[in-house]
DNA sequence: GAGCCGATCTTGCCATTGACAAGATAGCAC
DNA sequence: GTGCTATCTTGTCAATGGCAAGATCGGCTC
């Protein structure tokens, strides 16, 4: 650990999103997350270009551990509503900022891409386009309401599994 | 307009509901809320003591202001639904930050009662408790999406009726 | 109507922050 | 070894949030 740290980039944004997942997005600083990686409070500007870099950064990533969830839960579709409302409170330094523009820069190339990609996963999901979107909304809702604190219980996934049901009668 | 201003603590929550649906919660700056205002740097500070303070005033005015929406809608869940999405997108200053918790001072007396009455709205219209966590999670992913930009389309209500009545099959 | 008192607003100040510019260092190609 | 480029540093600036102390106003008491 030299000059050059190595890895900052990476470093940096895991750190980020820790951060948010405790403080939101408004409490992360450039210049905490420099001194907790141990570089200089203008390190970051060179990686990222500036804060809304390091959140576009945390939810491209975002959405690309998202798309994986979304695959690895196969065609079913109350299994990718679970798996969409886990990733949300598995990762919720990421969510927080993957789905607020005026944090991101929304016109990042590695964003748009990552994008596309869950977006064509969760497409993929359901025959018609309402149906689709009326999952995601139902995972969406559910998963943001269950981090506000606005639904709680003992198990997330036990408390999603009957809400998310009601528009998968099949399942 | 002399030494008082008059009706500043409401100037100054409309005009954070504005600035916050403009540049959301981050790009909320005391200092220019007071500009605007015509009033000094400190003058935010009595009334709402820090900015948390000024956020958590603008979200208990959304809470009581969706709690009338939903009044307004009646009985009809469909309708309830609809009612929710544009109440969002109508105000997406006040709804940006009513299910942010790390923006909100959240033991605040007042946002507490206006979160029950609102509570008390949406809980009252399904039999069971996961029918109403169900449409609130549709009607409240729909308009995070909306809002977000990750659904698009000419007309909102046009656009959520068809993904609410998923859920709301006898409406 | 004179005096007091609390609410409202102001000025002044400080530490922190995001962003930028210019320079130092290190690894790498040749 | 020499140059090149990415990486990181130091130095600086304006803006911000928050605090303290003081000024002004409106209303209430007597």
């Amino acid at each position: 650990m030299s000059y050059h740290h190595g890895d900052l980039r990476r470093t940096m944004t895991a750190a980020a999103a820790t951060a948010v997942a405790e403080r939101g997005p408004a409490g992360l600083s450039l210049r905490e997350l420099a001194r907790l990686a141990g570089v200089s409070h203008a390190a970051p500007a060179h990686h990222f270009g500036d804060k809304a870099g390091v959140l576009t950064a945390v939810a491209t990533e975002g959405f690309t551990l998202l798309a994986a969830a979304l695959d690895e839960a196969g065609d079913d579709l109350l299994a990718a509503g679970v798996a969409y409302v886990r990733f949300a409170v598995d990762h919720p330094g990421h969510f927080a900022v993957m789905f607020d523009r005026s944090l991101l820069h929304g016109d990042d190339t590695d964003l748009l891409a990552a994008e596309q990609v869950a977006s064509g996963a969760l497409a993929g999901l359901a025959p018609d386009a309402d149906g689709a979107r009326a999952a995601w909304s139902v995972a969406h809702g559910f998963a943001s309401l269950w981090l506000s604190g606005a639904i709680e219980g003992p198990d997330v996934v036990a408390a999603a599994e009957p809400v998310l049901r009601r528009l998968v009668p099949d399942a």
